[in-house]
RNA sequence: GGGGCUUUAGCCAAGUGGUAAGGCAAGGGACUGCAACUCCCUGAGCACCGGUUCAAAUCCGGUAGGCCCCUCCA
């Protein structure tokens, strides 16, 4: 397996810690808002590379944080808790906002088949953790007490910027109008372990601590997560190409000055689904959600569909007429997988020959577009079988999840479904147009869809 | 100002040294009571300029355009 090693900058090929075993982590969502698709294309390919891992016959255990707390707009004291402002807003608690939009989250995350990791975990239920290791990097001498808070000493550290090829003297503090500096810091990329003073009085998360009452810095609760559940060592890192610097370089900062060795070996980042405009933003007006594009009337894999056809690590620029296109192509997929017959028996080289070409696509860098052309090239082939064709490409699907191929040609209707279908092909014969159109659109309105091909009718089941 | 990515047919998008996958759309044809579906056929010399090489979309240099990051962010 090969994958973009953000450390390294290279594609390089993987190896966990541990033969056949592998801690992933990804950084989940931060619940005051939404997510919208463009949060949802980076879980998908984070998604893509944990099912293709286990493909491959690790044991994934695979671990998502929920942020539900402290997630200020800076590391600065001067920055807005957004849970909190959402609280007000609302007139909830902030937990009440948190577990909402958490289901929500994963309402979308399911309608694009991602599977939810092994671990999901709040921030707020690893508080003792974060407490302990701030202590324990404030005994190291990584971290100081000033103006009421902690923060990290990065000039402790002599590879701060190794996620990334900042110069320290380059960096513009405040490149964004809205950002405040801090005082309090001691060097400009110092951040915050733990808050003390908030001038939010009305902070409703609080926790005790040897420094007071208080809650962590937004960077912590990755580390406290991730070691609590994986350990000291974690196997490949995850989450969009925006977190690189601050978030995932200020974790490696504080995770190994706490552990005293090397923590991760691979990052791995996708890049943004941008609109028109642009990158996506929360804060650019309504959020489109995959919800709402089921509301709208397509089918969330079809979007999926979208993501895959396209690489990880490249932008994707979101349109509903690229969205169309992958609908299109997506239900035509569907259509032709639908009318393999599933005649012969499991033609064992073909099968191989097909499975080793998917997986050296995945092997190489995820490369899901030249998987899913595999699929097309399979449907070509006329020297396969088709119970091969549909093993294949139930096999596929293992990865992909696109519900390429729904098994329920066998369903307890089956026998009234073609009992009806011969009806109407006797219809038909008779020239009684009026009665084989009313068999079919009767059908259809139970969500069958009947298709007439050259060696006679068959159906699919369309749903709704 | 610094760092990184990107530019392939109308559109989406593979391809990282040997003379351009795939898909969508479009056009033509087959099938068909109609429709849908399906099947067959049809298209680009790879932003531009220069270099390396027997050979470049692929490597190097430059120019132009687009995007992202540089303490909200997936």
């Amino acid at each position: 397996m090969r994958f973009y090693n953000t450390l390294t900058k290279k594609v390089e090929e993987f190896k966990p810690h541990r033969d056949g075993e592998i801690i992933f982590y990804t950084c989940g969502p931060t619940v005051y808002h939404d997510q919208h698709i463009g949060n949802m294309r980076n879980y998908i390919g984070h998604d893509i590379l944990d099912k293709t891992l286990r493909y491959l016959g690790y044991k994934v255990k695979r671990i998502m944080n929920i942020t539900d707390v402290g997630h200020l707009t800076g590391d600065s004291d001067y920055g807005e808790d957004k849970m909190v402002l959402t609280a007000k807003k609302e007139n909830k608690s902030v937990l009440d906002i948190a577990a909402y939009f958490t289901d929500r989250f994963f309402v979308d995350f399911d309608l694009v088949n991602n599977k939810v990791p092994e671990i999901v975990s709040p921030a707020t239920k690893h508080i003792d953790k974060y407490i302990e290791i701030t202590k324990t990097l404030i005994d190291k001498g990584y971290a100081y007490l000033s103006g009421g808070n902690v923060y990290f000493d990065t000039s402790k550290l002599t590879d701060y910027y190794q996620l990334t090829n900042h110069k320290e003297d380059e960096l513009i503090v405040g490149a964004r109008e809205d950002v405040e500096n801090d005082p309090n810091k001691r060097n400009k990329t110092d951040f915050v372990l733990w808050f003390t003073k908030s001038k939010f009085e009305d902070q409703e998360l609080k926790w005790d601590s040897p420094w007071g009452m208080g809650y962590p810095g937004w960077h912590m609760e990755c580390t406290g997560i991730s070691i609590n559940h994986g350990g000291e060592y974690l196997d490949i890192h995850g989450g969009g190409v925006d977190n690189i610097f601050p978030h995932h370089t200020n974790e490696i900062a504080q995770s190994e000055a706490y552990l005293g060795h090397k923590w991760c070996n691979y990052w791995f980042h996708n890049e943004h689904l941008l609109d028109e405009s642009g990158k996506m933003s929360k804060s650019k007006g309504a959020t489109l959600t995959v919800s709402l594009l089921k509301e709208k009337g397509y089918n969330p894999l079809s979007f999926r569909f979208m993501c895959l056809n396209s690489h990880y690590r490249k932008q994707l620029v979101f349109s509903f007429s690229s969205l169309n296109s992958a609908d299109q192509a997506y239900k035509k997929l569907l259509n032709k997988i639908s009318l393999i017959k599933d005649e012969g028996i499991l033609d064992e080289d073909a099968f191989a020959f097909y499975n080793n070409k998917f997986i050296s696509h995945l092997e190489d860098d995820l490369n899901t577009a030249n998987a899913i052309t595999l699929i097309y090239d399979l449907l070509k082939n006329d020297l396969v079988n088709g119970h091969t064709k549909l093993d294949l490409i139930r096999s596929f699907d293992k990865v992909l999840s696109l519900d390429l191929i729904i098994d329920e040609k066998q369903s307890s209707n089956h026998e009234e479904i073609m009992a009806l279908i011969k009806a109407r092909d006797n219809a038909k014969k008779r020239k009684d147009y009026d009665m084989a159109d009313s068999i079919r659109n009767d059908l259809l309105a139970k969500g069958i869809m009947l298709i007439d091909t050259r060696e006679g009718t068959t159906y699919k089941i369309v749903g709704e």
